[in-house]
DNA sequence: TCTAAGTATACAAAGTTAGTCAACAATGTC
DNA sequence: GACATTGTTGACTAACTTTGTATACTTAGA
């Protein structure tokens, strides 16, 4: 049930880009040195985010990545389906044809509960709730330091 | 967030021993043919199986394998973990010193709620109702037939 | 026109998965 | 006790996936 590093690090990537979105256009660059990814590695990460609609690009000199849509309007689910593909843990819950038993075996059935409910928990949350969630985590941290 | 063919070959395996275990010890032979799997890989797949107790073998002419505890005992969840490991979709969830991050990355956070969803599912659900599902799913089946 | 950015494609190293082969161990039956 | 039947184990390998790197290219601002 392992996610590939495409979804770890495109997750992180986003958010990155979401929380210093704010200031203008982010470079890649930039993203990549926070949040320890390459650059190039990262570029690979990306395409598929532009491509979705979920970033743009803004060439040359002072360009950048930016949100292309709403954090708010974002949900979690939808970025790792695009950067990891379905969420179903066997091929047979997308594509029951894949195996003839599909009909009657009720271990698929599991699968597809899993499935379902992975999901739910993932497209009832925004990246615009992510930024929440992160910026109370470093507030809660910084206020240990002080303590 | 794919499963391992050892996973669905392996869960499958257990509920057909469990169908079949009325009739005294299943053959493995059985069991692979029935599953489509060739035996050779099926015995990988049934010893881990064997040492979490799950199963118990019974060598020689007239053995085969046999539950190790009562259907209603042994939680899909279990089965799984044994047989794939841990569901946790990324390292640092079971092992957060894997990742500096790990204290204040609200990414984790939504991992290990992934994680604890899809252990409750499969905590939930026993062989035994399993059992009771693929069951009924035959008897529905045979029916539609008839009519 | 130079430079700072992103884009695209090809390639490759490393690791994992899925599966086979082959020798072995235990046990019931005749 | 010989023999057939069943499970056990470990070595090995082919294929695939993942995780990158390298390189050449495109766009656009100063």
């Amino acid at each position: 049930m392992k996610l590939s590093t495409r979804a770890r690090y495109g997750t992180r990537a986003l958010l990155d880009l979401a929380l210093h979105a704010d200031s203008g256009p982010v470079r890649l660059k930039d993203i990549a040195r926070r949040q320890d990814v390459s650059l190039q590695y990262l570029e690979h990460l990306v395409a598929p985010l532009i491509g979705a609609g979920l970033v743009s690009s803004i060439r040359g000199p002072r360009g950048g990545l930016v949100l292309g849509k709403r954090a708010g309007e974002i949900k979690m689910s939808q970025v790792v389906e695009v950067l990891e593909g379905s969420t179903a843990p066997v091929e047979c819950v997308t594509n029951p044809d894949t195996c003839n038993r599909s009909a009657t075996c009720a271990v698929r059935d599991l699968w597809v509960e899993i499935k379902d409910t992975v999901d739910g928990v993932m497209a009832s949350l925004t990246l615009a709730e992510m930024v929440e969630r992160q910026k109370k985590k470093e507030e809660t941290k910084a206020e240990m330091y002080f303590i």
